[in-house]
DNA sequence: GGGTACATGTAACTCGTTACATGATTCC
DNA sequence: GGAATCATGTAACGAGTTACATGTACCC
């Protein structure tokens, strides 16, 4: 499928940058949500982009000698990133959760281990939601405008925060159960 | 993490199955929602397992002289599966979902565009909860007993019908946003 | 001078998917 | 006899993580 591909040409589609900086731009607040790679993974890419056509870069000199280089799409990589956004595809596979998978293996465990378990799994999708939260709450006072990038952040956060609040109803969906027992 | 070396002692651990049969349960409607492998990566996983003597087997012949290899958990395998199973691990890292980034990218497509893709992911998200609460309705009259193993399957599935009307809600709050404009 | 951030790469390894490859059993 | 299912494996490739490796620029 190449999505990561996909996720460079698109950040490349805003405007002209470094690895670097697309690497930064998978450690953002917003993308890191639903998209990552380390830098180990983005410069070959790019390299690859290159000899592919989609992409050229300028070689930028910071300071005394600090080379970087400056990538941009080429118009092929354009349609192509574009061909890619619209394409009508299929939902991706279920992801894999391993703590759902000690949860489907739970009767194998003592009520008061799989417990603990749970109260950590609280713990922790709780300070992510209120991370979430905090971040939505000091970076938008409304809605931002349909058309600029940052409803683009606002929405995949809200569905962040969405899948967080999901998780935890279901935690405790789950710890009622167990503890309805005796 | 090895975390299918996991999956499989764990289904294992509820008795003796062959290679077959645990590919068959990575299909399971409840498995299926949150964990998965093909037979390439089972056979070669249950081999290493042998080689580090978690597992043993049995050839049995079923018929005139097909060889299966049934698998059942040692001493060993046993008690390293209960020590993953209890280990307080860290939330995986948020999953990778493409139509999140295309929501990301939004700005680069028409407002149609965006729309179409939209009610298509409505339609294969909806027809996922309705299958799933379709099996929990079947299957399940009552919530099974703590300490079963269907209690298990009835909590993922559960977890997995909350997952889909999240992510249903979402899809919906961002056709509201993205219409609400002119 | 030292620490942090900027900047770019490669290597080794694990994990996961699709395709290749083969053969037996069961049921219609 | 044919189709679906049972049964087991390997090969090639793509995706992702951790570690190795190097050097510059900027700020205090």
């Amino acid at each position: 499928m190449r999505t990561l591909k996909y996720a460079i040409l698109g950040l490349l589609n805003r405007g002209p940058m470094t690895g670097y900086d697309i690497k930064k731009a998978f450690d953002d607040r917003a993308l890191y949500n639903f998209w990552h790679a380390e830098h180990s993974q983005v410069y070959p890419e790019l390299a690859k982009l290159v000899k592919e056509g989609l992409l050229d870069y300028e070689t930028v000199i910071t300071g005394e000698k600090l080379e970087k280089k400056l990538y941009r799409l080429t118009e092929k990589g354009a349609k192509d990133f574009h061909d890619w956004l619209i394409f009508d595809a299929e939902v991706d596979r279920t992801p894999k959760d391993t703590f759902r998978l000690r949860t489907y293996f739970y009767d194998s465990m003592d009520k008061e281990e799989y417990l603990e378990l749970i109260q950590s799994q609280l713990v922790q999708h709780k300070e992510r939601r209120d991370y979430l939260r905090e971040i939505v709450f000091s970076a938008f006072k409304t809605i931002p405008d349909v058309g600029t990038p940052e409803l683009g952040d606002y929405l995949v956060l809200d569905g962040a925060i969405k899948r967080e609040v999901a998780y935890i109803d279901w935690l405790n969906n789950c710890k009622e159960i167990i503890n309805m027992s005796e």
